[in-house]
DNA sequence: TTTTTAATTTAACCTTTGTAAAGTTATAAG
DNA sequence: CTTATAACTTTACAAAGGTTAAATTAAAAA
């Protein structure tokens, strides 16, 4: 039985496996067999493909960073709605590498400069749009854009990934609509307060 | 060599071993010989005193539940320093445990009961103090307590925790004394923007 | 068709790690 | 002083997990 042997598409399947593996598990938790697992392929086709696992780690990075199209990440003209368009396109796009960013903030991943270089950009960006906004007079001259950014990454990032703490918190969990309707109003009425 | 035997202080050796290595590591990434390590005893001394490893991480995080006075968490009186409050007690005195409520959140950890109780009053306890505030009329009608508190925990761990994206945003790193006074201030500026 | 290359599988290895079992030595009770 | 109990050490092992090597089979080239 099997498919018709095909590199491409084995290829992919393991990029693919591998994602969902480390973005669940992080690297050290990840298993090559758990991922071939997934992937439907024979453990050893991983060694074929990749040199190992930490080759692996690197390729699905970058894999993944390519796939990201940037066009989630035209923020809305007005500040005060920054907050609930990120919280948004986490909760709707970048649920599973949000998990994996956390794991990158605490367990020990090989280094990978090209993914870090991007993510880098983009939060960058964020920064840069936030000073222009505050030149316009949208934004108090108090308040450094750069802490600000770092403010709303928490806001839009910290209540999705600590579902313990968010539950115990506020009773509902961060996967409820129910709480990201809540959530999503609240961060509105912060903005409101912040930015006027 | 060796000092005398004492069962008390080798069981202590042990915990605090324990603690060091199950919140840096998490439950998974923990080594038992790595904690016999550091507590400078041998691996089998842990099997004698604990019944495995899952005993070990359920009995060390009792251990240091009990050992957190409750003293900490004498909020202050006005709601405009309760973030920058709760940011400092979490730089000073929290910064291990934080970490491993960082595992905890994405790590699959043996659950235990006990600590997730006490952890659950404390915030719940952070929640009725803001909302005993709101009826005192210093916080705003229109915001949810739990959601204030979610917001304050947000604001004051993630920056702590993410250390990378507290630097490819800020460019400076978490522990950064200079970092931290930013940040204080910051907290101060849009809490008083926030509850005003 | 023959040959070569590449995809896929089978088998095996070696290290790490949690845990068990048995042995040894100190301390305390009788 | 003898004996029993508990502290501590030594050995050993089985499962897990990353990796390599060799064998097989399909596809492409000649």
């Amino acid at each position: 039985m099997g498919e018709i042997r095909n590199a491409e598409r084995t290829r992919r399947k393991i990029l693919d496996a591998a994602r969902e593996e480390f973005f669940e598990k992080g690297y050290n938790g990840a298993r090559i067999e758990s991922i071939a697992k997934r992937a439907g392929l024979n453990k050893q086709l991983i060694y074929h493909y990749f040199k190992g696992k930490e080759h692996l780690i690197n390729e699905t990075i970058d894999d993944f960073a390519g796939s990201v199209s940037s066009g989630n990440f035209i923020l809305p003209a007005n500040p005060k709605h920054t907050a609930e368009f990120r919280f948004k396109v986490n909760v709707e796009h970048l649920m599973d590498f949000l998990k994996f960013t956390a794991w990158e903030a605490i367990d020990s991943i090989p280094e990978n400069s090209n993914g870090e270089e991007r993510r880098k950009l983009v939060l960058q960006s964020y920064v840069e749009d936030m000073r222009s906004k505050q030149d316009m007079g949208l934004v108090p001259k108090e308040l450094d854009p750069s802490l600000i950014t770092l403010m709303m990454s928490s806001l839009t990032i910290y209540p999705l990934l600590y579902e313990n703490v968010t539950r115990m918190i506020t009773g509902y969990k961060p996967e409820d609509p129910e709480f990201q309707e809540k959530w999503t109003d609240f961060l509105r009425l912060i903005s409101e307060r912040i930015f006027d």
